[in-house]
DNA sequence: TGACTGCATATTGTATACAGTATATAGTAT
DNA sequence: ATACTATATACTGTATACAATATGCAGTCA
């Protein structure tokens, strides 16, 4: 290992605001004060400002000119787009995957699976939520595509995000642990369309779970004001 | 139309740059000094940094953190990712696209082919590239779907600057244009599979111009130290 | 001759000060 | 009472000053 290089402020401004997101400290929608972070943080605006503008780009937060900026939210049709968009990604990283790097993927996706089947035994849903998002990340990074990679961070953020905000019992742990079980023999036959199939309509089911959920998606939403 | 909102000066960095890269002014794997920047625009480091921060999400400019940040470079093996990475990308927007949005899709892209079939008969290769970017992004664009946008920007500046640097002849242009009407027609006939195969191929064959192309693909490359 | 050390220089990273814009509130006229 | 206007306030956008880091070069020692 070479040198460990030291972390710039706005590294780790970034990835304090990531995790604030996705753990729900920051909820969906809040308004991000530039002053209030940088003293919470104990920094100037500058670094702060800048990872402002690095998650907009990620989409993880909304800029608004001249106003504020705001943590991300997802509406009804927004969602949509999310699920049609992991189905693409995510189905072609796995078929890519299994084609030319079969035994990666099979690696990877089996310590996922093994943890799961830990979580579920302890009734950990907190902890499967989080595998649930590992598993799904570690299909497309199997594909070592870092496009790929990079392209799933557009929604794999959001979705880890809305995982956290959505309160699932132990029962649809179960049935949803059952359908990674099937993704994971179907990479072990080794037939990609059967494994794309498989993963997309998962993708397409667990959909219904965030609708249904306790306000995490908002039906009207009006982001920004430009028309 | 509302009030137009007067845009930063971060932003115009932005599109500076993002336009510098994409017409070869600021060449693959150039320094980009913040001060020579900022002193050529006449503005202040600060908008040149925010405007670094968010091409570094981009992919478009690489930053080595207390060293300097570089416009991007291609090897050999990131071209290829890039090529699979869109068959993912347009292969699913244009079976989306189709679905969902049929004339809009037919509409955009005979738009494109008109301009093309113009710049064909005038022999102007130039014009004709530019199109050819245009083509690939009103495709995605078609799905209606921001995060396959979003995702496609990630290859669609660097497959520009790319095309920037590369000499077509006019023979190789015809041929090209042959296969665009190929899957104008079939986009026509309303079969989404057979029009995804044709793309995709489309999409497959033109990598070996940028390989074969004037140095425009570095063989080995040392993006970043960071081991 | 070769490699290593220390300093000079140029660059990036951060903090702060100032300018511009949007929002809220109080006041006034109808 | 309601709608409009002006001002005050708080925030973002930009510029500048300062601190920290990396690089190149000269000098020294083996």
């Amino acid at each position: 290992m070479g040198k460990l290089a030291r972390t710039s402020m706005t590294d780790q401004v970034v990835s304090h605001l990531r995790e604030a997101i996705v753990l729900g400290d920051l909820p969906m929608g809040a308004v991000l004060s530039e002053v209030r972070i940088a003293s919470e943080m104990g920094v100037s605006r500058t670094p702060v400002r800048e990872a402002l503008q690095r998650l907009s780009v990620e989409g993880l937060v909304v800029h608004n000119a001249f106003r504020d900026t705001c943590v991300f939210t997802v509406t009804r049709d927004e969602l949509d787009r999310m699920v049609d968009f992991r189905e693409i990604i995510e189905g072609g990283a796995i078929v890519h995957a299994m084609r030319t790097n079969p035994s990666g993927l099979r690696d990877a996706v089996d310590r996922v699976i093994a943890g799961m089947e830990k979580a579920v035994a302890r009734r950990n849903v907190r902890r499967y939520l989080s595998l649930d998002t590992d598993l799904h990340a570690v299909i497309v990074a199997a594909s070592q595509n870092s496009y790929l990679v990079d392209a799933n961070k557009l929604v794999a953020t959001k979705m880890a995000a809305l995982r956290t905000a959505l309160s699932m019992d132990i029962q649809l742990i179960e049935r949803s642990w059952n359908t990674h079980m099937e993704i994971r023999d179907l990479i072990a036959t080794g037939d990609p369309d059967a494994a794309e199939r498989r993963l997309r309509r998962h993708v397409r089911d667990t959909k219904s779970l965030f609708v249904a959920g306790p306000g995490v998606v908002r039906e009207n939403d009006t982001i920004s004001k430009a028309g």
